[in-house]
DNA sequence: TGATTCATGTAACTCGTTACATGATTAG
DNA sequence: CTAATCATGTAACGAGTTACATGAATCA
């Protein structure tokens, strides 16, 4: 089942949100267990606008030279609607990694490409650790009036210590292949 | 792209196999990074055999009651063709987590289904855990001629750590949410 | 002034799952 | 004997990406 619609309600949970700003949330801060492209999230903010679970709402300084997006506001029955999913049971996960697949036919024929596909991994591992320190960071240094980012402070901690896991394995591997 | 026909060939690289032999192998080994359902292997096995890409190896024990299953051997072409996508650069990964969206966007209101949800989570890190130091022990205990098995088992330490990473993560969790 | 980013959207296409069909074999 | 598993396949559907179009705003 599509959960494009889920996606776009939790995050509206927190605050209004154009198309625009719920794919760049989901690119920075979400990129390591959810993805979402536009293709997806266009056309369902018009179905879930039809449906009534969102609304568009006051798009702010149209009077100046601004140009105004279209920002989406959630209403009674879209939380109702991700309450019910909140409670429901969870598909399994998919996940697909080139890389990992690439690694687990390696043989040793094949240990120099190996090395660079590795090489870049364990980059973009690192460049990883770094979004999510500074993501950290700037929420936690906000007064957390509302409690809110408790929960996501701790989906932000498993996708840093899976992104350091991955660094540290890659780093042992590249020295392993000599 | 689609990369059906890369993991196929992957794992004739190594043995003749069926259609069903392969399904069973992603599905218990490569479970924590790739999956794929027989919508896919099928008609992607006749495409390949089309292609000459591979092609049928003589089925065991016809002659009795047995059963003939259709087992395929990869051929030079098909070695070739998997050898120049090894070397190629590889796609950026998708993955999608149902429950760590849920966790994403829990608040403490959600924090009894959250519960739910962390045991489950954490139950199915542990079983992981278990498969995969038995597979691991399985390819140790072989004696292994060709040195094919560094890197699936080097994979498999991946999927190992990531798994009890999971788990141990989900216990903290737990323990917060009281 | 020209390139890049912001911003919204759609159409075509490919990818991938699910449900179904069929039949043999094995375990209890 | 019957339920589960083995085994191969297909058709229909749904999910998801990519390429394209458009135009305003900003940056250099």
């Amino acid at each position: 089942m599509k959960k494009t619609r889920f996606v776009i309600l939790g995050l509206l949970q927190e605050e209004d949100l154009s198309g625009y700003d719920i794919k760049k949330s989901i690119n920075i801060r979400m990129s390591f267990f959810w993805q979402e492209s536009y293709g997806q999230i266009y056309p369902e903010l018009s179905k879930l606008k039809e449906e009534g679970l969102i609304e568009q709402s006051l798009s702010e300084a149209s009077g100046k030279a601004k140009i105004e997006k279209i920002k989406y506001r959630i209403t009674p029955e879209g939380s109702q609607a991700l309450k019910r999913w909140m409670e429901a049971e969870n598909e399994k996960d998919t996940i697909r990694s080139e890389f990992l697949l690439k690694m687990y036919f390696a043989t040793d024929q094949n240990s120099e490409e190996m090395k660079q596909h590795l090489t870049l991994f364990k980059e973009q591992a690192d460049q990883k650790v770094i979004l999510f320190q500074m993501f950290q960071q700037e929420l936690t240094s906000k007064i957390d009036m509302h409690n809110n980012h408790r929960q996501i402070l701790k989906v932000l901690d498993l996708g840093l210590r899976q992104a350091q896991l991955y660094s540290d394995w890659s780093r042992e591997t590249l020295e392993e292949l000599g």
